[in-house]
DNA sequence: ATAATAAGTGTCAATGTCACACTTACAAAA
DNA sequence: TTTTGTAAGTGTGACATTGACACTTATTAT
């Protein structure tokens, strides 16, 4: 045995994923509703336990393609949560993730199969553990986030309208956008293109469509390029 | 034995220490020449294990003080890696903690018992495993988080001068200044007591020293205070 | 006296941010 | 066919922030 290394110290560890989606008016957050002990028939986020040969996010994209069937998810790794008893049954120690996906991409059977539900931010149940602590940080990070950097996207279809955007800066920053100014900002960043089509469902008038533009994107990051709203 | 929970599933957690500190000219680094194997000979950064009764912080706490001597030092969760074949010995997961600390503070003789020492952030040597992944990874917390969270002044003296916080500031931003500047937004934040005390150590004219106003700080924290330099 | 050294101090131009209101396009109803 | 209702789309001006820039002051050593 070399020094250090002692067997007994040894823990459970556990990944446990807030995933983030959006629906037009709410961010949501997928939650499952326990059907195994413990803790079984309450709330808590979709999780599972590393396995002996994957990375923690290889984990977390395990259980973010289990319960969505999704490949590909925007995801990035918020915190370690290690208090002693966090976890009743035995010592676990949990590092958690946060994933924003396209709500209307996912799985419903598998959903449905792993009991879960999107829940608004603005009233969602009482969670396991310390799952409420976790999904909190989650929320601040994913603020703080999209104020720097516009993963907001991955929450939109692929074509979407100024007004979707900005329904969805809105939900996410939980507060209201001027509209001019908006618009202004988004333009001034310039990684929109702007399509010859409208969305005709909003307004007799319709408002046109646009698409994210990855390639201008990552050529503006690594400059010093960020967003504020 | 409950769900999920599968005994062969366990694994070392283990938590390393980036600890930094300043000289007047420099931002460095806290790092230890290993005595055991793993890795003897090689440098490293200062770690332990997770212990069964405590948490991450404790542990990253214990760790700082077994090195350091010292106790309540400024110190944040960084990122947990967790790559198969990190550590060659066994499957460990790490979690990193940053730490800064006051370079003056610590004690001298525990660090040599460790065969630890300084290394400037321009000039420091290879280290084992990933450690070279999470000092990057600290620097780059570091300098966000100072951007934002005047949590440099841990790492002067009690009473220091305009000069030196500029210094601090250039060091851990790795960039010029310009004085003028600097001393008008330190002012505007209005979170530094003006002692009637001169350094004159520095100049024939001396210079005033000043104290950070941890209570004014504290005040102004929770409302959108934010320092940008 | 003067030479040398670091401390201390203010202005202006450019840019970014924020508040703010009317016109336009279209469809449905009268 | 006119009117009405609805959301889309668009620009300006005041204010605050940022960043570039250079001389005077206090003191000690020569």
């Amino acid at each position: 045995m070399v020094k250090g290394y002692i067997p007994q110290d040894k823990v459970f560890l556990a990944v446990d994923c807030i995933i983030f989606g959006f629906d037009d008016e709410d961010l949501k957050v997928l939650l499952i509703k326990r059907d195994f002990e413990p803790a079984k028939g309450e709330w808590s986020l979709m999780g599972g336990f590393l396995k002996k040969n994957e990375t923690l996010d290889e984990s977390a994209s395990r259980i973010l393609k289990t319960l969505t069937g999704m490949n590909d998810i925007y995801m990035e790794q918020l915190y370690s949560f290690s208090e002693v008893d966090r976890d009743p049954f035995e010592r676990t120690i949990s590092t958690s993730y946060y994933a924003i996906i396209n709500i209307q991409n996912h799985n419903e059977e598998l959903i449905e199969n792993y009991n879960a539900k999107w829940f608004s931010l603005s009233k969602f149940p009482n969670l396991i553990f310390d799952h409420n602590k976790m999904l909190d940080k989650a929320i601040k990070r994913l603020r703080r986030r999209t104020s720097i950097n516009p993963i907001g996207f991955e929450l939109l279809p692929e074509k979407f309208t100024m007004r979707q955007l900005q329904k969805l800066y809105e939900a996410i920053l939980d507060k209201k956008l001027d509209k001019r100014n908006f618009v202004n900002k988004i333009n001034s960043m310039d990684i929109l293109i702007k399509l010859n089509e409208k969305d005709m469902t909003s307004s007799t008038k319709g408002s046109f469509l646009f698409m994210f533009d990855r390639e201008k994107y990552d050529e503006k990051q690594g400059n010093d390029f960020y967003l504020k709203l």
